[in-house]
RNA sequence: GCCCUCAUCGUCUAGCGGCUAGGACGGGGCCCUCUCAAGGCCCAAACAGGGGUUCGAUUCCCCUUGAGGGCGCCA
């Protein structure tokens, strides 16, 4: 198929804000950036606000904080402005009286019921969308351009803007290809070229029917910033959500560059896709592991401040920084954290009751723990390495194994069964903390 | 109800007339091992159904079914 190609490409992404800004508006967002980014064109970024019994100013403000966090900057918009402004719908309420006019003047528009109506052609409407193909489809009634409170209607101001800001291609959800018709018409009607379209699948939630919506679980960008997600993991997820590099090209973690090089429009999917939280974690822990320590470590001390109680507060930067360098190689995600690292803070810890009663079925451990705690009392802490030497030489001057020794000294120092190498865990905590707790074990029974 | 779109493992997908139908997530097993992860090896798992076209259909066409969307003085 070939596309009606015009250059320099404009796109442009037209939120509303009227909620939280969820997935699907991300990925919509997402696709116009890397086309824009692909062809060298020009991002734009419009507030459709028409509805002013639903906008607010706050969700005007979770669409730009969302986009920035995402790495999605607009060319012009809100904020940076450009030649085509203003960009916000609100602010150009005169171009479309000015427009409205033109349709009169040509017997396109007319009154009724303090609404104005378009007189629609009644033509069949076709329309090359570059991911579907030819579609067909006859609008067959006029329609509301102008609501009788004198406020434009989206189906008008979307199509004024789009030619007012010259855009060549509009990239959407499907969810607007029945739309589509209403456009075009109004497009002719005014004298104006068809952009390119490109009606991309949609996104369906992944438990029950239909398609995700603000209201579903996972479906909202700013959780995911909350939760300490990665942006550039759940931006390379959404690129894989109804896109792939094709070719037999299995790669999934791609950097971002890379997918703006291949990036194109007939090579994106017709057919929904179901959102899938797994996959995304697991994108996300895959970005996670790659992520250089100190930026790890930097994003760990973001998330942990957020914490209403952190369990690091008032922590040392140093000790901070090595307890967090221990966890990174072992969590799933930012969010397991506070819970994976929190013995390392705090001295309450809980003891793991299942694990304490496995360890006490058989043989001796408190016998073990009390060897264990000569052992580490004139032990080099520096290095794992002496520690695990230190061990291993107990170990084998009584017969046994090292399991004998680590199992019950990682509970009497972490509560838990699971953790770091124990000897990095001896290391990190010192062996004032590890003294301290062992005695107190041993105490306790 | 009318109109539009779509259809490969549970999920995301590769495939664009001839393949043991490939990869990833998730699931299961084995190995490694101080635990847990990670890692290595392996297993189960799909062309919705029916007609055509063709020497030959997952691939092209039609129908059915299924899934999704649109039919607002919402965007």
């Amino acid at each position: 198929m070939s596309l009606p190609t015009r250059s320099p490409v404009r796109v442009r992404f037209a939120p509303s804000p009227t909620g939280f800004f969820h997935i699907g508006s991300a990925r919509t967002a997402l696709f116009n950036w890397l086309y824009a980014r692909h062809t060298g064109g020009t991002f734009i970024l419009r507030i459709e606000d028409t509805d002013q019994t639903r906008n607010s100013e706050a969700f005007l403000n979770v669409i730009y904080d969302s986009l920035k966090w995402l790495g999605l900057d607009w060319d012009e918009g809100p904020g940076v402005g450009g030649p085509r402004g203003p960009y916000r719908q609100s602010e150009r309420s005169a171009l479309y009286r000015e427009y409205l006019e033109k349709l009169k003047a040509a017997g396109r528009a007319y009154e009724k019921e303090g609404a104005v109506f378009f007189r629609i052609s009644g033509e069949p409407q076709v329309i090359e969308d570059a991911i579907r193909g030819r579609v067909e489809r006859t609008e067959e009634k006029d329609f509301v351009i102008f609501r009788s409170d004198g406020n434009p209607v989206f189906h008008f101001v979307n199509v004024v803007d789009d030619v007012a800001m010259g855009v060549t291609h509009v990239i959407r959800g499907e969810d607007h290809l029945s739309n589509t018709s209403k456009h075009t018409e109004l497009f002719k009607a005014l004298g104006a070229p068809l952009p390119v379209y490109a009606h991309i699948p949609l996104i369906l939630k992944q438990n029950g029917p239909g398609k995700m919506s603000k209201r579903d679980q996972g479906a909202l960008v700013e959780e995911y910033q909350r939760r300490g997600f990665l942006p550039e993991a759940l931006v390379n997820f959404l690129c894989l959500l109804g896109w792939n590099p094709g070719a037999g090209d299995n790669r999934e973690k791609m950097p971002l560059a890379e997918i703006v090089k291949l990036f194109d429009l007939p090579a994106v999917n017709q057919s929904n896709a179901r959102f899938d939280e797994k996959k995304l974690a697991h994108m996300n822990w895959e970005y996670l592991v790659a992520l250089a320590p100190e930026r790890f470590i930097e994003k760990a001390r973001a998330y942990f401040a957020a914490q209403p109680e952190s369990p690091a507060a008032g922590v040392p930067e140093d000790y901070f920084r090595e307890v967090l360098l221990l966890a990174q190689p072992k969590v799933k995600s930012i969010e397991e954290l506070p819970a994976y690292t929190r013995y390392f803070f705090r001295d309450d810890f809980p003891v793991d009751e299942k694990a304490r009663a496995k360890l006490f079925a058989k043989g001796e451990p408190m016998a073990r723990l009390g060897e264990l705690a000569v052992a580490l009392s004139g032990a080099d802490f520096a290095t794992d390495a002496a520690l695990e030497s230190a061990v291993q030489a107990l170990a084998a001057e009584r017969g046994l194994g090292l399991a004998d020794y680590v199992h019950i000294g990682r509970l009497a120092v972490s509560g838990t069964s699971v953790g770091p190498s124990f000897f990095s865990l001896l290391r990190v905590l010192g062996r004032d903390r590890v003294m301290t707790r062992i005695q107190r074990f041993l105490a306790k029974g």
